[in-house]
DNA sequence: CTAGTACTTGTACGGCGTATAGTTGAGGGT
DNA sequence: ACCCTCAACTATACGCCGTACAAGTACTAG
């Protein structure tokens, strides 16, 4: 209704040009803050003041630019192996760095799972690992099991953390899992007599460290077992 | 343009009326054949000849419906425990059995690993769980530890089998890690020696059974080790 | 025959990814 | 001074998606 005023561009000069780092740092602010399911081409456009087609001059489509996300999320795992300690000592190091940048960055899990693992900074990490596996004694067809175990190991500790939900507040979270620990507590306790006993174990996160130690030290612990036994 | 017809009902008569069960298997059997993504509710109203909103009778929303399939998954697990086998043979029977349920439902994994974790049919399984491990000497906490990394150990052990892509046609998927197999391949061998020397067994799936056997050893022994230091 | 309840349909809204085509402004050759 | 090129955008539109809302029909009980 009113004149379309083809005085086109409102683009602001002041505003840097975009660059692809530019757009996945962005992005990944964007989604550690509000989850990836808020992660939309139109938001982050918007976030970074501009037209949503814009981004694809950056990024053939969504997917080119979640895998940059992928990408940024490897390069922050530390590879670098202590030469000092034992073999399961340096895998248990580069779990723990995944561990810790999934945690860092609480829509990481969700990307990695989905996504394609054949960018360059996770072929290092992998590479890494396998050196570490290989140095350890395996042959390459267990190396790459292991290695592959140890990948996933990370991101399921992360999404299995009780009250895990991307874009959560500290206190939805909580919220939450306190409403899971009712639910789990008023259970009829001749029928799930267990479940009702671990009501507070299953769905606790007063101590999340307890969760991941104890996923860790169990991975390695199958880790050497199936090392001794071959 | 048409005139609007006021005359309504096309519905065949013929049709039998839906129920939930009908609208769950209807649900299923696209969700295995063409994967998660083309399960959406106008798609599934066509497959079942009837209107989208038809289908919000029956399920308040979609999440609703993708609850019912998680409930129905959940329910196919076999939880009938030998009792004259040891704790640890139980829990493996157990940790089998679901991975047997996520290999038959190629989307099954991708949906439990987000969904909610309380359908009476979960419930069930996790109770089945924690009672072979309380029997098995562990107290509730580690029990409950120990049945969480069950789960995901199942549902990672599905989604890390190489080749693993909903909705992918068996030569697809054949094809698609042939690619991989050969990107890792072509790598140069001076950066990446032991990815090189690993494309195979870190791309193969001609013996898919050795992932999901060594899967379930490694972990397995990863319990019994944390059994024995308690 | 009638009233209700259990289903189903039609229409519409806002949001998504993105194909296609048009616009702009800075730099360089002449 | 001019024009051309081309990277970096903008405008518009299409076809999907989930689903709110309201109206319609079919079956069943009284």
């Amino acid at each position: 209704m009113s004149p379309p005023d083809p005085a086109n561009p409102p683009a602001d000069p002041q505003r840097p040009r975009l660059s692809k780092v530019a757009v996945v740092g962005r992005a990944i602010t964007l989604a550690d803050a509000e989850g990836l399911d808020a992660l939309t081409i139109r938001r982050l456009a918007q976030e970074l003041g501009v037209t949503p087609m814009a981004l694809y001059w950056h990024f053939r489509n969504k997917d080119e630019l979640l895998n940059g996300l992928a990408d940024q999320f490897w390069s922050e795992i530390d590879t670098d192996v202590d030469e000092a300690v034992l073999w399961s000592g340096q895998l248990r190091a580069l779990l723990e760095s995944l561990v810790q940048v999934l945690r860092a960055h609480s829509s990481a899990s969700q990307l990695l799972v989905a996504g394609e693992k054949q960018s360059p900074a996770a072929l290092e990490a992998i590479e890494v690992t396998l050196e570490v596996l290989r140095r350890g004694g395996f042959d390459p067809q267990h190396a790459s099991a292991v290695a592959r175990s140890a990948l996933w190991t990370g991101l399921m500790l992360a999404m299995s953390e009780p009250g895990y939900g991307p874009s959560l507040s500290e206190a939805d979270r909580a919220e939450h899992q306190r409403r899971s620990r009712i639910q789990l507590a008023m259970l009829p306790p001749d029928r799930y007599p267990c479940l009702v006993e671990a009501a507070e174990p299953m769905t606790d996160c007063n101590d999340p460290d307890f969760h991941y130690r104890f996923g860790i030290d169990l991975f390695i612990r199958g880790v050497q077992a199936m090392a001794d036994t071959n």
